[in-house]
RNA sequence: UGGGGAAUCGUCUAGCGGUAAGACUGCGGACUCUGACUCCGCCAACCUAGGUUCGAGUCCUAGUUCCCCAGCCA
């Protein structure tokens, strides 16, 4: 895959910045998640924009949690979002930092913007709020407890903090004007009380901050240079600068919005996605169909693969669907430069070797990547006894097919040229139970002394010596290519029946017996395969990463 | 019907007044001990209408379509 070099309009924004010496020609970005849920390709999105950007400007990126509702954050959640953006190969040093570290200077700042008399604190219930704060098209009006004086709203505030009043029964409000068309500036809350324990503060506090303050707070409190967001952020942007201007914060960080990504047949929404998980329709956050990176490490997708997908799809304003077929495309292009090649039969169809020896075993070289001599071989046991792949074996033919049938030779991949010469089926269902064949011994390792050449060459295992395996196969979650148009949708309506197949009589070659959890594996004809980690020492569990493309297939459908 | 955004091949993305480019997909072909990989080739786009200009995807005007905003969520 071609290496482009980046160029997007945040990037041009930044030169712009640099050339106008602007933050002193420093760079400083932030990934800022919330700790309600896991992360997804989505998030991986962000964070590859803003570890390139600082990398690529000589600066720095942050790590911050943005943990402002202790309602629905968890230290779970913490724990695997630092692992996954560790996994995906990114570094932040020293800089992990949360909201919650600001806590106590954002209510020191509070207080300041209470004294200016840009902040009051509001006894309007919720329903109240709603009511004064007015439609789209029509101005809201002032809530009556917005000329308090300044002794009072002090008085309030600290009150607040003090634990004195009932959640929900006071909040403080920044005073700016309940007539403007942006809603996010008709007098916006600034705290709320919220009698909750907070993952990493505890019970200190009883008042937490509202996102629109505490995030520009602490991007200005980390000297964050560019603040990237998504678009649906775009209106709060005269939010994010009133808080930083009226407070006169030394670092006035700039917002920039660009739109997320989005993925043909599945989801990003973590609402939905957590709506998955407790209802059973997904194993759990790390369900190889999920987009999820837990879910998509457990699948075998390396880090470097997402990395590219990422770059591969660019950064713009333009709201937009990726098609899967990218993201596959991504994975194939680094697995097929990092897999090992193995021997795997899914659906086994057995054969019988006649003119091979009974108690016979050849040990068969066998490249570990024909294109990577760096990658070595390994040698894979022959026998009179074998299975090949019952897709890979037709009693009659259909046109173009070129893998085994009646009297035609094919090879087996590394070891023999074979023919078949019998069926023998199931006299009650006429399925085909077993093939009787025979082997060329002139052919060992794949080659016609002769020079003949035949067009098929198909994979096999050793009946006695392989190994018994279990083996998942995963395609789209979704049947409906953009699920996130329907509004409260049933996804257990539109969840693809073949999203998960489960294989359990597969027969994988013997070394895999010693297969680890990180190998990337290509079994041959197939896909690429790594071992899950419900495989324990009784039982092989094999996920599909992703098939290999399949011409054949596709001809054989059309 | 308020405000904020976005419109370029089927899908993403580039373009910054001077030959519309790349990637993915699709379709041909070559090669092949993986019907894989690789290689070669082809198809395919500027939302509409006006205007400015020698020249407009790009600038101006007017439309159209789509997305976001009325959480004490982020």
């Amino acid at each position: 895959m071609t290496e482009t070099v980046a160029n997007n309009f945040i990037r041009r924004i930044i030169d712009t910045d640099l050339e106008n010496n602007k933050n002193q020609g420093k760079v400083a970005t932030r990934f800022p998640p919330e700790p309600n849920g896991y992360l997804h390709i989505g998030h991986a999105k962000s964070i590859c924009l803003n570890f390139a950007l600082a990398k690529d400007y000589n600066g720095t990126c942050n790590l911050r949690f943005d943990d402002t509702n202790p309602e629905k954050e968890d230290m779970e959640y913490i724990e695997s979002i630092i692992n996954t953006v560790r996994w995906l190969g990114f570094d932040w040093e020293d800089r992990l930092y949360y909201a919650s570290d600001y806590f106590e200077t954002m209510y020191e700042l509070a207080l300041k913007l209470i004294k200016s008399g840009k902040a009051y604190v509001c006894d309007l219930t919720p329903e109240e709020i709603r009511e004064y704060r007015g439609t789209l098209t029509a101005p809201g009006k002032n809530s009556p407890y917005r000329n308090r004086s300044i002794e009072e709203n002090l008085d309030l505030f600290s009150r607040m903090r003090a634990g004195e009043f009932a959640d929900g029964s006071k909040s403080l409000r920044a005073k700016i004007d309940m007539a403007s068309p942006n809603m996010n500036m008709r007098d916006p809350i600034i705290y709320r009380i919220r009698t909750a324990t907070h993952p990493r503060t505890g019970d200190k506090w009883c008042i937490y901050p509202m996102y629109d303050y505490a995030h520009g707070l602490s991007d200005s409190l980390e000297n964050i240079t560019h603040s990237i967001c998504t678009l649906e952020f775009e209106d709060h942007r005269p939010l994010y600068d009133w808080f930083l201007d009226e407070l006169q914060m030394p670092c006035h960080s700039q917002q920039i919005e660009f739109a997320r990504l989005n993925l043909n047949y599945t989801i990003m929404s973590k609402r939905v996605l957590l709506a998955l998980v407790q209802k059973n329709l997904v194993s759990s956050w790390s369900d190889p169909r999920l987009p999820t990176l837990e879910g998509m490490r457990r699948r075998g997708v390396p880090p470097e693969a997402i990395r590219n997908f990422c770059d591969m799809i660019g950064v713009s304003k333009q709201n937009s669907v990726i098609d899967l077929g990218v993201l596959e495309e991504c994975i194939r292009d680094y697995l097929n430069q990092h897999a090992k090649r193995v021997l795997a039969v899914l659906k086994p169809l057995k054969i019988v070797i006649e003119n091979f020896p009974e108690d016979k075993t050849e040990e068969l070289d066998a490249a570990l990547h024909p294109q990577d001599p760096t990658f070595g071989s390994r040698k894979i046991p022959f026998t009179r006894e074998l299975y090949i792949e019952q897709d890979d074996f037709m009693e009659e033919p259909t046109k173009g097919f070129f893998r085994l049938t009646i009297g035609k030779e094919v090879r087996l991949r590394y070891a023999y040229f074979i023919k078949c010469h019998e069926i023998i089926k199931n006299p009650a269902t006429g399925e085909i139970i077993e093939l009787r064949c025979t082997y060329d011994p002139e052919t060992r390792g794949g080659k016609a002394p002769d020079g003949r050449k035949v067009k098929g060459t198909i994979h096999w295992v050793s009946a006695p010596k392989s190994l018994a395996a279990e083996v998942r196969l995963y395609d789209r979650l979704f049947t409906e290519p953009n699920p996130a148009i329907k509004k409260d949708a049933d996804y257990a309506a539109i969840i693809n029946p073949d999203s998960l197949i489960t294989l359990t009589n597969c027969r994988v070659e013997p070394g895999l017996a010693n297969a680890k959890i990180d190998d990337r594996l290509q079994f041959e004809r197939l896909g690429y395969f790594c071992l899950d980690f419900d495989a324990n020492e009784q039982k092989l569990v094999f996920n599909r990463t992703v098939s290999l493309r399949d011409t054949w297939g596709k001809i054989k459908i059309s």
